[in-house]
DNA sequence: CTATGATGTATATAGTGATTACATTGCACG
DNA sequence: CGTGCAATGTAATCACTATATACATCATAG
């Protein structure tokens, strides 16, 4: 590839990295067209063929934050299904979750600060959830009595964690943190009856 | 009182009420000194003698939001204390939140959007969530080992719902949205042994 | 090889947060 | 009862941002 060309080649897809990079450290409210625009050597309004708005693009970058979320839960299926295991990934998808929460605090609330309806091309934290949901479930883990909205029950519990723990206002001092979320996530295991 | 002063009075309220209704239409982030202070009557520049930044006066709002968001779980506590009572005004308490969150979601977004540490003279959420709390376990429809940490139990499950049911990406039909409060309430009894 | 659409540049406009110097006012104090 | 001073508002200004328009450059299909 040569050092300089007119045309970038890919600059939606470098514009939106660049703003990743900027949400990490700022926050998504702290992007800036211009800036983005600099850092990726191009000029302001070519944002612009790519983008129709700044709407746009914020929507473009909190929708790769959500992707990178559901990257981060993506666990490892085992090969075998066992009530065991598909308990314990389950737990470990929760934990994933409230990790990447507490590791790039900014990223996980851009990720929620713009929302639009999932896109079923890319890969989603809901079908991540609803895949080891359905495992439990064959495995015999949890009665299929409480199947339905099981979805949106463990989902608030782990994201109303995530979204307290990572604000000041949780209240919470850090070395208590780890208690609340085994608290929450045992929650949600009484409340879906999964039994191991 | 004269029908214009030179002197507002009383701007800095003036200017985080009308930010206030700004917010509960167009969002925190469409907010606009400019605009706000000529909504006001006044000029551009007088909001800075009252806060030292666009970031203050957007944190002065976001408390106020918080207030009121407090204010509408403050539902009156019962004279004589009985499990039945306690365990059912812990359940208004939570169905309030949740409604508040869907009657105004981008006021309850704002709450959420900054979070400072919450300010002792103010009337906050968690001293109404602490008082239920202690109202249950006194009352005995909540095992005392199950009080501590338990705000942050109830509140992560109720945030979490209002939060995602909230936002587009919830994913659940409007139809089934009272099933999945009730479903993760249920969650929050089970998950801290509340009896009757 | 060339015309055409896609992509980037140059330039301009309106609105924004913020700062400065100045005007007006209410209130404490002699 | 003034009167001077601190609080509060105004006017004018600057740098920056989003966005629109007209033009330049390229990549590629025919």
């Amino acid at each position: 590839m040569a050092v300089t060309t007119y045309h970038h080649g890919d600059l939606a897809n470098a514009v939106v990295e660049a703003g990743l990079r900027r949400v990490r450290q700022r926050g998504l409210s702290a992007i800036s067209g211009r800036e983005l625009a600099g850092s990726v050597g191009v000029t302001p309004a070519a944002i612009y063929r790519h983008f129709t708005d700044k709407g746009h693009l914020r929507a473009a970058i909190s929708q790769a934050a959500r992707e990178q979320l559901a990257r981060a839960i993506s666990l490892p299926r085992p090969r075998t299904l066992s009530k065991r295991g598909a308990a314990e990934r389950f737990r470990q998808i929760g934990l994933a979750y409230v990790e990447f929460a507490l590791n790039e605090p900014l990223l996980y609330a851009a990720a929620f600060e713009i929302c639009e309806p999932p896109r079923p091309d890319s890969p989603s934290a809901w079908e991540v959830l609803t895949e080891a949901l359905d495992d439990l479930v064959r495995s015999g883990a949890m009665p299929a009595s409480r199947r339905p909205g099981a979805e949106m029950v463990a989902w608030c519990a782990v994201h109303g964690v995530s979204n307290l723990i990572t604000a000041p206002m949780a209240g919470v001092p850090v070395n208590q943190r780890g208690a609340v979320i085994q608290q929450v996530l045992d929650g949600v295991k009484r409340s879906l009856q999964i039994t191991p």
